[in-house]
RNA sequence: GGGCGGUUAGCUCAGUUGGUCAGAGCGCCUGCCUUACACGCAGGAAGUCCCCGGUUCGAGCCCGGGACCGCCCA
């Protein structure tokens, strides 16, 4: 016996504590994790959404790192090139402020260290902590390729960068502007609409007189924002509004100030808000500053980057606009300006990066045009060449892209791809580097994030080279992803991917669920609801978290269920212990054929070949909860609560012990994508395998070992011998105790010696005794014998409730037959059916 | 304001084209240490399928209205 068989006949539990770190070890060390760019045979790959260099694994990560795995190793079995890029974003803003926060520790800045010596700052901070979260996919199991881990900073996507970039400058896409930008003032820059979350907040709404020009009256507008009233260009009004259409054309004195501005008709305003007259300050509110546009005003700024009043403030220069709000209230006060204060509640934008509130402002940066790019990319969808998952997901795919507007791309900050423009005076220049000539400063603004990010699927595989890669695995197969990057990141793929690499950059997107906590909202750190997903990995194993996470997974979002991981390690020590009893019972040397030589043989593997067939299609149908529940039903229901339990009689010949060593492994790697660690764990153990199982490509399933006498037969059995445990758990006669009876049922030639056993019948004593009780089953009846373990009263009690229950379903199928319109506007085969039935309780209230 | 999704057993969720579809896991109850597994096995109880109306021979399923709960966009 070996060492690995000693520890399986006397370990009674699967410890996956011990079993998982080895088994991760096994796979690096096999390099079957990379794919082969060259060769023949189709390929297959992923690119993983790369998370944030400062993440850590959390339960979004696990979910999809779990999706992504089960693919890339489902495929990699069927023989398959997979390819599975991993790799980080560089996290532009994230980043930056870690490092900032720990420079301020040391009592320094980004600004005292200058930006080169800060950016080499970083890139330590990333070679100390960067491959966080790394380490914490290989905990999961994922089967990425760790030898081609890519970053959104290597010197190689740096170029991909910069060419598109430069591209997308000399066709026009990209230009310079000054335009409205969500400023966060908290991290010092622009920042894209899709980093902005609104909160509902009550604010103040005060209403201000301002006096017509004319010296004839005044109107009154009101405004949750009176410090920017400075700034102010116009007062709007909407032009079907009856009280004010008359001013249109007039002009206001603005109070402060005594600037005159015109009244303007414009349908933004709605009659029915406040006082039906809005002030317009164009350089500070994204509304007003579209009506600016429309109807040509000045944009007039009065507040600066760093979210004070700025120079045209006047006397207000200097102060926080929270402090400029309270002064100048103060005045329109001591004026008599000031005609109400009223609580508001509305959404005001704040930044997903600092949390600060956004200020708008309008500010020189560098735009990307979209809509070009945009039909396209809808097109892809629409056109079917990019499928999305569930489908519901690509009508807010297309929606989006319809609505699309112009992308400010700088930001300003250092950690990230400085701009490849150059400036000299009034020359710009857009390339890779300066051009010939002295005093060429380069722009100091880096791109958003996502700019890089969106050429991920190309870019990881070295494009803009044309190397064997990018050849071998463009496009890649799926890319999985959560909805709220729908917009950030997949549509702008397919737009880069279209425009750059020839061609869409996946052909299905999968949008997973998010899990939420167990209340039902979103997990939150500050709340306490968050659950760790490595935490549950300690606790329950890999496989488990795996199987669990896949398993509550679905089109909708889903709460966070312990149970499902619960049972996921439930699987995974069946399939272990399932495993010693196949591995210490049989012959090792009996061969890798099956050779079934009973019913429940052929019904074993029959039901192994419909398992196969599903969990393959349920797979490739992107539904991996029911690929993981029928997993655990087969494993379960089928496996061990009864062909395990049916083969317990015979004797383990090299026949029966070559059958159960072929379902075993055929089982191994059904199960494989789902809980990699246990069935890689037990498949070097059972004789006639070698190698990892990971690295194994499997035979296609045996369709001619589908068989539905075998089925069929089987099926009885297992119905008799529940109706017969029912019986006795009902009379409180104890599952070991013998009944003596008889089996009066057909369809049991084969298996008669199976039910007998599993329901503990000794049919032998028929002879002897009385009918005492009968036990209906598929083909006929059991009759137990008259013993001390059956009662005649209650059986007697028995038969007359089961009487009474049959003449009630008899009932319902007679009125349902009597109804001509069933009987004329169903389908045949089922009204037939119903006479059966019918026939069939008629037979069986006889019998009693 | 616009859009989308949800409401099925005590809990978390499946339920395909309308017809043995009323299910699973957990929990609960009863009995079992039965030649792998007590992280186990066997059996069982348990639902006004959110409400109202309609279509149909027949409705968790389709249609209309309503209630409540989420999410996204403005």
């Amino acid at each position: 016996m070996t060492d690995a068989a000693a520890q399986l006949a006397a370990r009674t539990r699967y410890e996956p504590g011990e079993v998982e770190p080895r088994i991760m070890e096994q796979w690096l060390g096999s390099g079957l994790f990379s794919g082969s760019a060259e060769g023949a045979g189709e390929a297959y790959s992923i690119a993983i959404p790369p998370p944030n260099v400062t993440g850590a694994l959390h339960m979004g990560h696990a979910l999809n790192g779990s999706i992504q795995d089960v693919l890339i190793r489902h495929h990699r079995m069927r023989g398959l090139r997979t390819e599975w890029v991993l790799g980080t974003d560089h996290a532009g803003i994230a980043t930056q402020k870690q490092v900032e926060k720990r420079l301020i520790e040391e009592g320094t800045s980004r600004e005292a260290l200058g930006r080169e010596a800060f950016v080499e700052r970083v890139w330590d901070w990333r070679a100390e902590f960067g491959g966080t979260i790394i380490g914490q996919f290989k905990r999961l199991g994922a089967s990425c390729d760790y030898e081609r881990e890519r970053f959104t900073l290597d010197a190689g996507y740096h170029e991909a960068v910069v060419t598109v970039f430069c591209e997308l400058y000399e066709q026009g896409l990209i230009y310079r502007d000054h335009y409205m930008v969500n400023w966060d003032p908290g991290s010092r820059s622009a920042i894209s609409d899709l980093e902005v979350e609104d909160r509902e907040l009550t604010d103040t709404l005060f209403s201000i007189a301002y006096p017509l020009a004319d010296g004839s009256g005044e109107v009154v507008v009101a405004t949750v924002r009176p410090e920017t009233m400075l700034g102010d260009t116009a007062v709007a009004v909407n032009p079907q509004d009856e009280r004010y259409a008359h001013l249109i054309g007039g002009s206001v004195v603005l109070p402060l100030t005594g600037r005159e501005v015109p009244i303007i008709g414009d349908d933004y305003v709605k009659t029915d808000f406040g006082t039906g007259c809005l002030k317009i300050t164009p350089a500070h509110d994204p509304n007003d500053f579209e009506i600016g546009r429309r109807h040509g005003l000045e944009e007039l700024s009065v507040i600066g980057e760093d979210g004070r009043m700025n120079a045209l403030a006047g006397a207000w220069e200097g102060l926080p606009v929270a402090e400029a709000q309270r002064a100048i209230v103060e005045e329109l006060r001591s004026q008599g300006l000031l005609r109400a204060e009223d609580p508001y509640t509305h959404t005001v934008p704040f930044s997903h990066r600092s949390g600060e509130r956004i200020e708008p402002l309008i500010s020189l940066q560098w735009f990307m045009r979209m809509d070009e790019l945009a039909g396209p990319a809808i097109e892809a969808v629409t056109g079917g060449r990019v499928r999305i998952h569930p489908e519901s997901q690509s009508r807010r795919y297309v929606d989006w892209l319809e609505n699309i507007r112009p992308w400010c791309i700088s930001r300003q900050l250092w950690w990230g791809h400085q701009l490849p423009v150059w400036y000299r005076g009034d020359e710009t220049y857009v390339g890779a580097q300066a051009p010939d000539g002295d005093g060429w400063v380069q722009d100091e603004d880096v791109l958003d994030t996502w700019f890089s990010s969106a050429l991920w699927p190309f870019a990881t595989l070295g494009w803009p080279q044309q190397t064997p890669e990018l050849r071998a695995f463009y496009p890649t197969a799926v890319l999985s992803t959560a909805r709220d990057i729908l917009f950030l990141w997949v549509a702008r793929m397919v737009m880069m991917g279209l425009r750059f690499a020839g061609d869409v950059p996946f052909r299905d997107v999968y949008v997973h669920s998010v899990i939420q906590a167990p209340d039902g909202r979103r997990m939150s750190k500050s709340l306490g609801t968050g659950i760790d997903p490595l935490e549950e990995i300690e606790r329950h194993g890999a496989d488990a978290v795996r199987f669990g996470l896949l398993a509550m997974s679905s089109t909708q979002d889903v709460r966070y269920s312990a149970e499902k991981v619960e049972q996921g390690q439930a699987l995974a020590n069946k399939l272990y212990n399932a495993s010693r009893f196949v591995l210490l019972n049989v012959q090792p040397d009996a061969g890798d054929a099956p050779r079934p030589t009973t019913p429940e043989d052929r019904w074993i593997l029959s039901r192994l070949a419909r398992a196969e067939l599903e969990t393959t299609r349920r797979i490739e149908e992107f539904d991996f909860a029911k690929a993981a529940l029928g997993l655990y039903d087969f494993v379960y229901g089928e496996l061990c609560d009864w062909y395990l339990e049916l083969v317990k009689g015979r004797d383990f010949d090299a026949d029966l012990s070559a059958t159960l060593l072929h379902v075993l492994r055929r089982t191994l790697a059904l199960a494989h994508p789902i809980i990699p660690f246990v069935t890689e764990d037990l498949w070097a153990l059972v004789p006639g395998t070698s190698g990892l199982l990971a690295g194994t490509v499997i035979d296609p399933v045996d369709a001619g070992a589908l068989d539905d006498e075998a089925e069929a037969r089987i099926g009885d059995v297992i119905a008799a011998v529940t109706a017969v445990r029912s019986w006795r758990n009902g009379a409180g006669v104890a599952p070991g105790t013998p009944l003596p009876a008889r089996l009066e049922a057909a369809g049991y030639e084969d298996t008669t010696a199976l039910v007998a056993r599993l329901a503990r019948l000794d049919l032998d004593a028929a002879a002897g005794g009385e009918d005492a009780a009968s036990v209906p089953v598929p083909g006929g009846t059991i009759v137990l014998l008259a013993s001390g373990a059956v009662d005649p009263q209650a059986e007697l009690r028995k038969r007359e409730a089961r009487a009474e229950e049959l003449r009630g379903e008899i009932a319902r199928a007679e009125s349902r037959l009597a109804n001509d319109g069933f009987t004329a506007k169903a389908p045949a085969e089922l009204v037939a059916a119903e006479r059966e039935k019918l026939a069939r309780l008629r037979a069986e209230l006889d019998a009693l």
